[in-house]
DNA sequence: GGTTAGCACTCTAACACTAAGAGTGCTAAA
DNA sequence: TTTAGCACTCTTAGTGTTAGAGTGCTAACC
């Protein structure tokens, strides 16, 4: 549906004055801040018809008009400019991510908290993951008598640890062992592919040599494992708190969904490739009915990867935020292109 | 100041049931739940009498009683009895524990988790920390041909490590060189000792070597760093949303100082040795001015080590939470006694 | 036909008032 | 010292009332 000029400018001088101060805007309001040349009388005119096309809504019979959730959505699609983040602020976004350029945990990490920082809200990042990612080396690191460390170093940079024990004593040379052997049967292998099947034919290939190393297997596969699973890193959850206005309840389903990993995961996962901002019903989860979500896609070397977005309520400033979480996004995916190419 | 028997009895009655019902407690309440054998007139008299002791308050005129933070605090000290964790829940909780054994942190982790579960509270557990703690040993992981991870094993069990880039091309004979060079003179020393100055001094003490080492000197002292520094575990945040009944401030309040790390460690630190209740403004927090932490340390070889603790509102079984508290406290310190000493 | 001034109308928020109920403290008797 | 009885206090929930904000509608105007 297409609005006329005079509709559209209506419905966004609405939603810039609601998003600001979370008042309903009455008619009155309108015909101060923006420069409309006509009456309030034919602006409460346009404003019913808005709301007859279910744009906007009153809370009450004698209140002021907020957006609706189509309100929104026609803002964002048809009416709203992106203004890109500024030079210098690009140059603090850069500065501050490249000071935790040592992996991509770390870059991710630094990526949330300096999204919840610039957006006010509760910002999160996925850790790249993929059907794609191969085991690139598996390393040993002795840590006691009969404990030792299996390193997992994954074609995507990320890299976890795990430690396992065994019954005899474990030396520098049965390691070298463990490491010709392993990596010759793990190197390249696709991480989705290290089933516990895969482990046991792997094992049986061993011949005696796999007596040793049930403890060392279940640690690689467990490695892998924790490689595999996109890792969450999140932050300003509290920022929560502070914004769903009058809606405690509202909040703590939030916080609580938030917290809950797997669900989350989820739900980032199947979030779409280019920046988007999902308003209300449209999220995928019942918790979020009153939030909204701006994610966007980080690309490693090209292709889109892990995902950042932003948690907030519906009435926040969609155009600022799309701008900040494009230009980290940009940021994060220079900086861990460059950090996994070596 | 010691309480007569029957007070005794009416101020415990009185913590019970409104720790139960979160109701202010009345006379006549009490005469059907208490089996005080006298009449609520004298039972009213009674109570007057606490409440000018300072052991009770009222929330208004005409309500009932409910415990003052020094009522509560006779009430743990001198009336109280706890009764320890069943022996089937202290086989629960064992075997949870027990898988996952893997790692201090892991237990940690998984000790939180069950705390809060447990006791419907938010939880906490710091790793051991100390300055007495030691560099075990270095060991190296080429990640790629200009970067390698430096991991450093603590004397307590901890494991941290980091990424460093070099200039030059990483081959096996240059970790050979580092690790011999590295463990030689960083084995044995304490964390708190590996300082920039030490750092420098090593480095002066390498001779030509030193020009190839600045970056993994960087990560070693950074891995130590992140090593001494205690991490916290955490669990059941939500949980604080969901007590603080009515509220919301308070449980905001909390939630944002249990996301303060820094300041949430320092407290933690100065926590007793032995298990303990602070109330109120007990707590060395104005954050945490109508909570109450239940704390208690774990043990390492026999000496105390890093904390565990639950956060809740001031209405809580402080009976329960103690010896919830102290069954896994217990767990945790033969658990990871038995692992690090290996 | 679109625009505007004017006005009656609706609804909320804030405040005051009332009645019921819970629980007390005090008094006088046991 | 304990108890029964009663007047008293204070909260809570519900009801009315009023001021104010904002509307929709109508009739006049360009």
């Amino acid at each position: 549906m297409e609005l006329a000029p005079r509709k559209q400018k209506i419905l966004s001088a609405i939603v810039k004055s609601y998003t600001l101060t979370g008042e309903p805007v009455g008619s009155k309001t309108l015909l101060n801040e923006a420069d409309l040349e006509v009456s309030s009388a034919t602006i409460r005119n346009e404003m019913a018809d808005l709301t007859n096309k279910g744009f906007l809504i009153q809370p009450y019979t004698s209140a002021g008009r907020i957006p609706t959730q189509q309100g929104y959505r026609y803002y964002i699609d048809k009416i709203m400019s992106i203004t890109p983040v500024s030079q210098s602020g690009r140059r603090y976004i850069e500065s501050q991510l490249y000071e935790s350029a040592d992996s991509p945990e770390s870059i991710l990490q630094k990526a949330s908290k300096l999204l919840s920082e610039l957006t006010g809200l509760a910002a999160v990042a996925t850790t790249p993951g993929g059907d794609e990612i191969r085991i690139h080396k598996i390393s040993f690191v002795q840590t006691g008598s009969h404990t030792a460390m299996a390193v997992v170093i994954a074609s995507n940079g990320i890299i976890k640890n795990r430690l396992f024990r065994c019954e005899f004593l474990i030396t520098p040379e049965i390691l070298e062992v463990f490491d010709k052997a392993l990596n010759e049967t793990f190197a390249g292998v696709k991480l989705s592919s290290v089933t516990q099947p895969f482990i046991q034919t792997a094992a049986a290939g061993f011949g005696e040599l796999s007596l040793f190393m049930p403890g060392v297997l279940t640690a690689i596969k467990e490695a892998a494992d924790k490689a595999k699973d996109v890792s969450i890193c999140m932050s300003g959850q509290t920022n929560i708190l502070y914004m769903h206005d009058d809606n405690f309840l509202n909040a703590r389903n939030v916080i609580q969904f938030l917290n809950n990993t797997h669900d989350l995961a989820k739900m980032l996962e199947n979030l779409p490739i280019h920046t988007s901002v999902s308003i209300g019903n449209e999220n995928s989860r019942i918790e979020l009915i009153s939030s909204a979500v701006v994610s966007t896609r980080y690309e490693i070397n090209g292709s889109p990867s892990g995902v950042l977005a932003v948690i907030g309520p519906v009435r926040i400033d969609y155009g600022r935020m799309i701008s900040i979480i494009e230009c980290v996004g940009d940021c994060v995916s220079s900086l861990i292109s460059e950090l996994i190419k070596i």
